[in-house]
DNA sequence: GTCTATAAGAGGATAGAC
DNA sequence: GTCTATCCTCTTATAGAC
């Protein structure tokens, strides 16, 4: 622990990283890691090259903090409609029908095409943690629905892929209709009201 | 049409493009179009610069003419399982066991993630393109099993999914497993014997 | 058809002033 | 903490000889 900087100043760095740690975020959504340059990172940040790699060394450091982030928020939002307390079939169902948009692609598993992202060691962790942690979440979920182990995870492998190949789907076509007809024809095997 | 130049020649010329695209369609499916540069393309091919520059003007016009191709190829492989002569379900299980690389990835469906293909208008044509073919031939799978069009659509759209996600769950794992647990679940919700 | 030389531009930093 | 100037490499070609 160093001492304390006047407060001031560590608001506005503490500030300034954020806005870069956000514009990555977008950024490396939109176009992957690969192709978000440092220099869109600042100009969409508001901030300047100075600030960027003062506070992120190099481009690499900066997409491991910017997709450990958005990783973590992703699994708190798959918690929100898998963790809860309601049935396990409502769980599936509100998991299944999550807002998403669907176009734009999964923040996350786009980056397994990212050259990047695969390439890189701790990147390509945060990725693969990601889905370890997600398919367990609901493997869970379709146990507490009565499966068996083996049969509960095939049945949560399928749902991921579902959401997963719905985004393909809606990104490929430009149309967020195959997401939606994805997991209402999954729903329907499933035999969960819609 | 111009006049036959000698068969030594045109035969090299016309072996040497084929090398060309070859390479290509293996270097854009290992690491997508962005991260692909004509040096590794003409490396890898055998040849050189000249022969590169000489056959394929631009950089995008060696990639349309590989995507174009890998397209057609992988239409002719859905095709060889989704519309022979047998019964409905089990050209449907014919496809979904298909033999796949699920580590590397969906030669089609990993160009959706890719920030070249997705801003060039021909290129996201003939991504777009496959997808629509192919759900439409799965499509009409269903409808000969008996379901109404909205329905066999639905399933059609969520049996392309889970392959398309099984792709990234694999790659996101290095592990083919995933692949095989969502396919194997789809065909249990479908009731097709394994 | 194929080769080599050259070049404009972008990407990813580093250095040192402020 | 932030700014500007500088640097080296790679990418994507183009030019002209063979």
């Amino acid at each position: 622990m160093s001492a304390s900087p006047a407060p001031g100043a560590s608001d506005r760095g503490a500030r300034t990283r954020e806005r870069l740690l956000v514009a990555a975020q977008e950024l490396i959504w939109e176009q992957g890691v690969s192709a978000t340059t440092p220099r869109q990172v600042w100009e969409r940040s508001g901030t300047g090259q100075g600030s960027l790699y003062h506070h992120f060394p190099t481009k690499h450091a900066l997409a491991l903090a910017a997709v450990t982030r958005t990783v973590r928020q992703m699994l708190d939002g798959a918690r929100a409609s898998l963790a809860h307390d309601s049935e396990p079939e409502e769980r599936v169902h509100d998991y299944l029908t999550r807002p998403r948009d669907a176009v734009a692609g999964c923040r996350v598993g786009r980056l397994t095409s990212d050259a990047t992202v695969m390439a890189d060691d701790e990147l390509r962790a945060a990725v693969r943690g990601y889905f370890t942690q997600l398919l367990d979440l609901a493997t869970v979920v379709f146990e507490e629905a009565g499966e068996p182990p083996e049969a509960a995870r095939r049945r949560a492998t399928t749902a991921v892929a579902v959401i997963q190949g719905g985004y393909v789907l809606s990104r490929a076509l430009g149309d967020p209709a195959p997401m939606r007809d994805a997991t209402e024809g999954l729903l329907q095997l499933l035999d969960i009201a819609d």
